[in-house]
DNA sequence: AATGAATGAGGATTCATTCAT
DNA sequence: CATGAATGAATCCTCATTCAT
């Protein structure tokens, strides 16, 4: 079989657990039984825990990979930013766990140097694509301050991200349609301050 | 005394290993070790893991506890979102290890419920305070637009948090004077894109 | 082909390893590894683990089977003497894992009974063709002594062993030329000293 | 206290298994059980297995310390290597276990690199002993042929081996009057044959 | 106030073995 | 004949916690 069904059914009971509870608060037990497989098996298709959590954040990557540069190719660099976020966004909601998994990751300090990389290479991507938007704005006459972009960057990645922890926070985002819209509406309102800081002249 | 020594060695070296570590990755035992006491005598203090954690915690309510007020006793509204910028970024210069306690737990879903509380705690004290600050800035004129005062307030939240992530991540701030003085530089940058936004009419 | 190639394959890898771990320390992995096979295939050709040791323990019973007695057709019991010793070295050369296993498993006091079996089987094997020489020594006026010919034998063994021993921990045979030659002079040492031994009148 | 009773039982249980099953084939439970410890207890006391197993085996360097020089301060060789054969003996019947252990160890091949110095320096001990005694034997014009030292050295090391051997096998030494009998006749006639071996002139 | 000794519960990992194909 | 997938039992070891002193 090329891609096991065991496999993933291990991989995506990691995700969910690991991105609830962090790598060491979960036992290798608890996802084989919410696998359904006997946690030898789990063993059988990775060498250590270390190594699934390893392949789970790879996940990441995967997740994060090509998409943000799609926003660059978008005419107006504020309909590009405004891109950028919604991609965000969207990640969130088809990933929670994995994105879960990388805002928690991002912020430890002491981790598996394979780990460390992988969400070093997730931020590039993304700072990456906003720091060709932001030129992109200054070609155009905006963004006239004197700060450098990455106070700029460091202000839309920490927007972005508060934001979702904000909806994390409030519990998941399917509840009910009044949350749905109110989150909506904040995304919204999250965006447009973005533009709204990008396009002073 | 009220507070022994060996509680206060106890509760630094706590401090240091669980913001490095995380809780379930240090143990009674190596916090005894670096406080030079015997793993016993951290029972006799404390309850238990747990109980040593949240006294820990408790300590970031101290810390950030009444200062964001003091902020806002500026005369102009743009002064007191500097000040209050300017004390979170000393709070971190002087107690790191809690700083960063507060920032990996603010993310961590599954937690102890007296440490959550604690962390909201410390969030809405920060969020009130920067409620009130945008309340002077409309008064004054500023920020015409019509958001929310929550998108503000994460926003400057997020650029607050990216600052020092930035920071903690390029290393300890005082290796040496030049880096010193690129952090300086950035926060700086920080703080004037913040009022820059603030201050739209 | 009663003997398939593969049975051939798994038989020699497990002697090769068998002999340098000893049978706990090896896994049923490693020897399907070593010999190139599935270890379910092992369980294909062998019960258990336990069944394949047998079969290769069984090996040695060949190995040591017949040719002991082929020394006692030499006219004199100094040359059955001699004789045997170089039959015994001879085996070594030709089948060091082998003998290998059997110096191991002589000493050890828990094991299997069909192993055990074996063991003294190979032990009698030897002990009746030098018992026989003994008596022959005796006819001749040799070994006036008043001692049992338990002793001399026990002391003909123990120097054989003690000889293949040390070559053992002194590395493989077949170093250099040096080393052999080396083996060799320490060999016809060993026999001229039991010859010397049994000649006296 | 200094001399902990429970360090004593385990250690003594650990010998005991160990020599009679090799260090694999006991578990760390099985030493507990037989000790009366919990499991957890021989880890206060032993970073791990393979540590208990190496505080056992250094026990056989003080087993077989120095003694064997007191041999040496016989007037005759003869006596000197009586002395240093009875010497061995009684050392096995007051230490069953880590004689047995001792001769165990000596044979494999792949082990730790303590245990293999262990073995190494009691076996030196002994071959030293017996280097003198041999250059004792020649000065009194006895030993006159050309073979070497190291030959007598394993003829003399073989026997005594063999002799151990021969009564471990056949059971624990006091099982009754008869067998311990035959067990010294055995013996004297071992020390009689090495005696005799080296006084030809 | 402080500690050394001891433990029970639980965790990661290994491994011989089975079974469907 | 041969194998990939799967498992149960067992193993080593860790760790929070307790208790007598």
């Amino acid at each position: 079989m090329h891609f096991s069904h065991t496999r993933a059914r291990i991989i995506r009971s990691g995700e969910k657990l690991f991105a609830r509870y962090g790598i060491s608060n979960v036992t290798i037990r608890q996802i084989a039984k919410e696998s359904g497989v006997n946690s030898s098996t789990i063993y059988y298709y990775y060498q250590s825990k270390e190594d699934l959590f390893e392949h789970i954040v790879n996940h990441i990557e995967l997740v994060f990979g090509e998409d943000f540069s799609i926003a660059v190719e978008k005419n107006d660099p504020l309909e590009q930013v405004s891109e950028l976020c919604w991609l965000f966004f969207d990640k969130y909601n088809q990933n929670i766990n994995l994105v879960t998994l990388f805002l928690d990751e991002r912020i430890k300090s002491n981790q598996n140097e394979r780990v460390k990389k992988t969400i070093r290479k997730v931020e590039n991507t993304i700072n990456e694509a906003l720091e060709k938007i932001l030129d992109n704005c200054r070609d155009l006459g905006y963004l006239k301050s004197d700060l450098s972009n990455l106070v700029y960057i460091k202000m839309i990645f920490g927007i972005l991200v508060e934001t979702i922890l904000f909806q994390k926070r409030s519990g998941s985002l399917l509840k009910n349609e009044n949350q749905t819209h109110q989150f909506l509406t904040f995304r919204n309102e999250a965006i447009h301050l973005i533009k709204g800081i990008l396009m002073v002249k």
